[in-house]
RNA sequence: GCCGCAGUGGCGUAGCUGGCUAACGCGCCGGCCUGUGGAGCCGGUGAUCGCGGGUUCAAAUCCCGCCUGCGGCCCCA
């Protein structure tokens, strides 16, 4: 039995799913580096109320949260997106638009399950400044190159929360609360059906026609000009600036060549009520989670501080993307291609400074390196090189010292080769 | 917060209609083997059976509570 282990939803990275985490995050970095967003971290403790100050009380309960030595009520952060929002809204030096990204880990406490866990890694993109959906195009379509850059094809579902609004609105509901429960039915659209979809709305308040109508329009999946074609004049007319948004990011999506690629999709709300604009998920084929979502928010530096900055953003999880990665066979495919590791044996006390020699030159041109630390023999030293992580031995032995020809072998396949320390540099050396 | 399933050496399991010292495979350590690993054989290491309580002459086994893991609901990523 184990007497310490790790706090429940917590799980300790090993080395294997290090490689992995380190292989995603040697693929995503570079497309949002190449978008020009710069990386940053926030600090992952943050005083209470700047967590409350973004989603209320009611986030109390998913929060850790504790009290320092002196009294000080903190927690540690849930997203990436409150610690950004508090930079920028306390910084007048940086002109906009402010492109930052983040990839790190937040906490939750919520019960573990599928997917989810306490702690979890999110990939997290977010530009500050621009009111123009050119801006949402832009996280969009980065998102959709990232999943691409570790070989995921996704399809972007879009929606607007001013258009949803307004339609829930002229259809019926007249409270907050009742448009929050018609949002929240929509959310789940697409796990439930139609007619429990119709029973939601209508229990939130829209009168059975008008649900019915919501429930045809959700499940019918027009595109813009189908949309505005069913909407009538009147909600037309409340939503007229949501719809132009839409249409100026359906055209810079199509500038992007990444429109094939995305849809309208009523369901989409995104449950963080802090969104007031465009929102999007992104899907790959065969998944029904999300891998990764977004939209606008641009009232959120307004709690923070006093520059007031409109933002969009697009963020994903680590986890959940390991898990697609997974299902899809990509890691499998990542064994087979082991980066070379060099296990430099000795045969015998007198040549083991000659090893170390040998794996200094290695390690000098960049290449991993090792020698034993254990006063091993020869037979000893190659059986634990081939159970590892080595790709090569390299023998130094007497022989191999007074000749300069040394031995490497390949250790899936066994073949040895003698080559001077010189071409075995050259053979090995990464590009 | 609620519901379902599970928990036996580091890992995977057997035992679970109560009854010898809890068994097996893998791993790890060593030997056969003083310049060539993966095979084989031999030996070793390693479990108060998740924790606590109860029933019983006797509990890994039956009952209750808790913890943890997996999955689902709510919510979310």
């Amino acid at each position: 039995m184990t007497q310490f282990t790790t706090p429940r939803g917590m799980n300790d990275i090993g080395v294997e799913e290090m490689e992995r985490r380190l292989w995603i995050q040697s693929k995503i970095e570079p497309v949002i580096r190449s978008y020009g967003f710069r990386r940053v971290e926030p600090t992952f403790i943050e005083h209470l109320d700047t967590l409350k100050a973004k989603s209320g009380e009611a986030i109390l309960q998913e929060i850790y949260y504790f009290k320092d030595k002196a009294g000080r009520d903190l927690g540690l952060r849930f997203d990436l997106t409150v610690g950004m929002a508090r930079m920028v809204a306390n910084d007048f030096k940086t002109p906009e638009p402010i492109k930052l990204y983040a990839i790190s880990p937040m906490w939750r406490y919520d019960e573990p399950q599928a997917g989810r866990y306490r702690c979890f890694w999110q990939w997290d993109v977010e530009t500050y400044g621009p009111t123009e959906a050119y801006a949402d195009a832009e996280v969009i379509s980065l998102g959709l190159d990232v999943m691409k850059s570790v070989g995921l094809n996704a399809t972007v579902h879009v929606s607007h929360r001013k258009l949803l609004e307004g339609v829930v609105r002229v259809l019926g509901a007249k409270t907050e609360e009742q448009v929050k429960r018609c949002f929240n039915a929509l959310d789940k659209a697409q796990k439930i059906g139609r007619d429990e979809l119709n029973q939601l709305l209508q229990s939130a308040g829209l009168p059975a026609e008008s649900s019915q109508l919501l429930v045809d329009l959700v499940y019918s999946r027009a595109d813009l000009d189908g949309l505005k074609a069913k909407l009538g004049e009147g909600v037309l007319r409340q939503v007229e600036d949501a719809l132009r948004e839409l249409d100026v990011l359906w055209d810079e999506l199509g500038s992007l060549d990444k429109k094939q690629s995305c849809s309208l999709d009523l369901s989409i709300v995104r449950g963080l009520d802090y969104y007031d604009g465009i929102v999007f998920e992104g899907y790959t084929e065969g998944s029904n989670l999300s891998l990764f979502g977004g939209g606008r928010y641009n009232n959120l530096t307004a709690i923070y501080g006093s520059r007031h900055l409109p933002a969009t953003g697009v963020a994903g999880g680590i986890e959940r993307l390991m898990l697609a990665l997974e299902q899809v066979g990509v890691f499998s495919k990542l064994e087979e291609q082991k980066p070379v590791r060099v296990f430099v044996a000795n045969t015998d006390e007198q040549t083991r400074r000659d090893a170390i020699g040998v794996a200094t030159a290695l390690r000098r041109r960049g290449i991993v390196a090792e020698y034993t630390i254990k006063d091993w023999p020869l037979r000893r030293q190659l059986s634990f090189a081939g159970a590892g992580s080595y790709t090569h031995a390299l023998i130094v032995g007497r022989k191999e010292v007074s000749t300069g020809v040394y031995t490497l072998k390949e250790l899936k396949s066994g073949l040895q080769v003698e080559k001077s320390l010189q071409e075995i540099l050259d053979m090995l050396t990464p590009p």
